[in-house]
DNA sequence: CGTTACACTGTAAGCGTTTACACCACAAAC
DNA sequence: GTTTGTGGTGTAAACGCTTACAGTGTAACG
């Protein structure tokens, strides 16, 4: 391709009159430089249009001014603000970013198949399940710096986390559908196979119950996927088990989606038969019909939070062990609110 | 940080009791290695955990393997299938994605503050106006790989770009409006200034109306900004405008939302008052009240496609100049159909 | 049995930076 | 007028790979 010579920073130096090392001062501003030398310097530059190669200078300074984000992959409405906060986070203290898709498989595929890691980043984040337990544990015995993003550590690893308070918030959401809608048989959707949000969300939720002496009856539990396909079959296994029901809890607001549909399909309504609750506050959700009351998770801060956390990781060796983001209540009218 | 040594390709050259080049070689896959020389070197390269390191790699290579996305930023609903687009074609065809957001500015902000771009990566894409036309030239003329997304290239350079049929688009809604719904007096929302999809809509739009002998009116014209708030604006200033409307087409799906909002908070009802359509096709459109009449457009094959041609660009030189994607007219009850 | 060919492997020269170290001049301190 | 800094600068050794080139050894050929 561009067989065209790129300027190297020993075409600046000669043309400045300067040695390379000189040059490197100055476009590090590490170490003592004259002025003139400096604005001399500065001017060919910008005449060449040189600029540093980032790989030569990653091998040198073993330092990549790069932060990788993990994930299983980019979909949802989640996403959005998420990666948002992250690109915030990295904007503002000076990292490029690099995404990197496990898909399905979070085992990491061939072993020299290099996976973003600690070859081509100076830390990483992690996204809930995207990477696989066995890998976090190597990284970490490794000592590279890895802050993981809605999920906790494995046990005994002291690798900072960064979430929101999944637990608290669907606890008050819940108490919410019992003390001021009356509800008494809300069902819950639980999110996909391991993921931890989930867990605490059915937590919250089994804690409220129990606050209000409702006891937890587990067949008004089922797999809702955080995902409006699954949610739609979940409303149909909940029907077809013939089990009284007031409430909904989808487990998230893309779920809720599926549900409300659903629900709608059986000729039943929203939410004078049947409310229906989520979690998240998707944008999406105020626009539903009706608008979907739900627990406003802070998923940008959240993100941008766990990039701040990284870099002080990659930069002091500390970071705070568990960052928990409070979560708000948004009333709208799938619950029966006016 | 970690102080901790790093598995290099000499470890595991000693350690196999071979010289670094037959490692490289069974790592790249490049030259002739004995079967049995590979498996010793693949075993030990798993005992020890070694994965080349990137930087080293790229500056011996003079490849980074490395795809660079420029944006201006990460928000609209717009963006989650473009990315999804990206992601699937840098993993597919295995690269990795770098993404930089240039936010406000799209001038390169210090002169030797690196930008992505070729000292970091292999190719770039470009997303609309993220970039300043004078550093697309001056990347065009030093031979740097570049695909253009939703975006055509500056007079005179041939620089690939990837886009949807946004005109035929645009003209086969109004034809509908006109056609099907009666329509006579259609606003049209435009996209902020230099939007180029914008430019093509309106066109589609003028296009429709010439063929159906309804004159411009600039007064049914303004600024729609690609953005709900913008949008809601835009049917103020539309309004106190005093001239009849029956439709309105809001330049997007998002500006659609923040049109519909306001107007139903002037009391007038879409569609029985002013029918109002939008182009995207976002997955909040089929949510709206009541669901949004727009264009579906292919933004994750566009993003995939242009990752393929940023590809073909890097590796043999050559890419299609321009790549248009069908769109598809998705008609909803927005526009008063039933 | 000497060639030739080819499969396999090693040697070493970069790639473009950063950075430890050394050096020099000149000013301030004795 | 010798010391002792101290700004300012240069030299050169890494950093961990890829790859051109130069070997080996063995099999096939004449």
């Amino acid at each position: 391709m561009s067989d065209y010579a790129r300027a190297t920073i020993a075409d600046v130096a000669e043309r400045a009159g300067v040695s390379i090392a000189t040059v490197s001062r100055v476009i590090n501003k590490t170490g003592q430089v004259s002025a003139a030398t400096a604005a001399r310097v500065e001017s060919v530059i910008s005449e060449l249009n040189y600029a540093p190669q980032a790989a030569a200078r990653g091998l040198a300074s073993r330092r990549t001014n790069t932060i990788g984000l993990i994930l299983r992959e980019i979909t949802g409405e989640f996403f959005q603000p998420m990666l948002r906060g992250i690109e915030a986070g990295t904007r503002e203290l000076g990292y490029d970013l690099l995404i990197h898709c496990t898909h399905r498989s979070p085992e990491v595929q061939s072993p020299a198949n290099y996976p973003l890691s600690e070859h081509n980043s100076d830390g990483l984040l992690v996204f809930t399940d995207s990477l696989d337990e066995a890998e976090i544990i190597r990284l970490y015995y490794a000592q590279f710096p890895l802050v993981l993003l809605h999920r906790s550590a494995p046990p005994g690893l002291h690798i900072p986390c960064v979430t929101c308070e999944n637990k608290s918030g669907a606890r008050r959401l819940i108490d919410y559908l019992i003390e001021q809608r009356g509800c008494r048989r809300i069902a819950f959707l639980s999110g996909p196979d391991g993921a931890e949000d989930s867990y605490w969300r059915e937590m919250g939720y089994r804690e409220s119950l129990a606050a209000h002496g409702i006891p937890f009856d587990p067949r008004l539990v089922t797999l809702g996927g955080f995902d409006q396909h699954q949610g739609r079959i979940a409303v149909h296994q909940l029907l077809s088990r013939s089990v009284q029901i007031d409430a909904i809890f989808a487990g998230d607001d893309d779920t809720s989606i599926g549900v409300i549909d659903a629900l709608k399909e059986e000729g039943l309504r929203v939410p004078e038969d049947i409310a229906v609750v989520g979690f998240d506050d998707i944008p999406l959700a105020r626009y539903l019909t009706p608008p979907l009351t739900t627990v406003r998770a802070p998923i940008e801060t959240a993100a941008r939070e766990a990039v701040h956390q990284l870099v002080r990781l990659i930069r002091t060796g500390e970071a705070d062990r568990l960052t928990l983001l409070p979560t708000e209540l948004i009333i709208r009218r799938s619950c029966g609110a006016t």
